[in-house]
DNA sequence: CCGGAATGGATAGTGAAGCTCTCCGTTATG
DNA sequence: CATAACGGAGAGCTTCACTATCCATTCCGG
């Protein structure tokens, strides 16, 4: 396969094919002469995944290259789930050190409560950080969402569960930090969206006059 | 207060509060003159507002104002909602018409099992199908996870009933959709930050050895 | 085996987004 | 009354994700 090819099967534009092998997003094709280049349908592949970590994921093209990176050296699955994370956070930047301390505070009681391992410099720690910063500083619904964080942590560990037997039941263990990528980039999406058709219609359902 | 006091209260420079006043997402100040203004603390709020869905909700600067246009309308809450769902979506395109046709029936009878109003022109349904057929084309988890979409849903609806439980135990009717807002665009990132975390602790509990 | 098309590779350019800078004439302030 | 800050408008800047143009080399149909 050539790449006009590669570029007709995974409907990626020569171009841009091309701006990813620069980026080492995508490994290069194997050399048929000295400037000749052959591509499998591994390369399609990993194509759509790019677009899915792009397109539907938010991440942008430097994280996808972390992620993709740790994926093919065969880091540790958490490890790669954290740069996964980095989608939003950026350092945490602009929390000064009071807050912080609060809301690591917080985290460590959640995870203790909950038998999680929290690690302040992991980004999925500092993103939360972040959030909780974030909620408190705006005060709106500042202590009715905190004291709902254990009902969150509960739901979380039950979807954690669903996520484990997702990827556990799957065949290849080759491909399985692939795969693991994707459900949770793509997981949260997809969570997200049933979440909020859940909200609406837990909303009709509480201030909606009833009928039938 | 005055711009420059503004902007020392709210952490944002004056260029950009200038900025954002000229995009509309901040109502101009008090007039006091033909051309100085005054600003006082729910301007303040505002910017925090702001920067909250830029920073960490992620939205772009239009969405933002798009949503605080709905939010000041007092325009019905699922339809900000909707608005605030829009991080991602952009329409769906480059979906084919097959797929997007299955991802419409999966979502229809989903909605059906739960007790959902599935629209398929909201975009909340739209970022559904785009996530779905994104999942169908990787085909990696493909049939595990669509076996466990049920489950999701569930946990959903369960989420759903939390949110709802911070969103009414509110004492002011009055900003009770701006912080129907925060907890939603803040909620996914708290929610996929524990979710990560839960993940991590149940894969260490099923594959790493026992201790103690 | 020859000539036009395609290839890999490098460099430069494009357009959108989100600020940021500079001016300007006016107005508050010591 | 000087000077500093103000509101407002426009242009400029930087980053990001592509996209377009070149070029020498290589493939491929006749």
């Amino acid at each position: 396969m050539r790449m006009a090819e590669l570029s007709a099967a995974s409907g990626v534009p020569v171009a841009t094919v091309k701006y990813y092998l620069r980026e080492g997003l995508l490994q290069p094709g194997e050399r048929t002469s000295p400037n000749q280049a052959r591509y499998g349908d591994d390369h399609v592949q990993r194509l759509k995944l790019i677009r899915a970590l792009l397109d539907v994921g938010g991440l942008s093209v430097a994280t996808v290259g972390e992620v993709l990176a740790a994926v093919d050296s065969h880091a540790p699955t958490h490890k790669v789930l954290g740069l996964a994370q980095n989608v939003l956070v950026g350092s945490a930047k602009g929390v000064d050190e009071e807050s912080r301390a609060w809301a690591l505070d917080v985290v460590a009681d959640l995870a203790a409560r909950h038998g999680w391992k929290a690690e302040p410099e992991s980004p999925t720690v500092a993103a939360l950080v972040l959030t909780l910063c974030t909620i408190r500083d705006l005060a709106q619904a500042h202590d009715g969402l905190l004291a709902r964080l254990d009902d969150y942590a509960t739901l979380a560990d039950r979807t954690a569960e669903v996520d484990l037997d997702t990827v556990t039941s799957l065949p290849s263990l080759d491909r399985i930090v692939e795969a693991t990528v994707i459900g949770t980039v793509l997981g949260d999406r997809l969570f997200s969206a049933l979440r909020r058709l859940a909200q609406s219609a837990e909303s009709a359902r509480r201030f909606l006059p009833q009928r039938g």
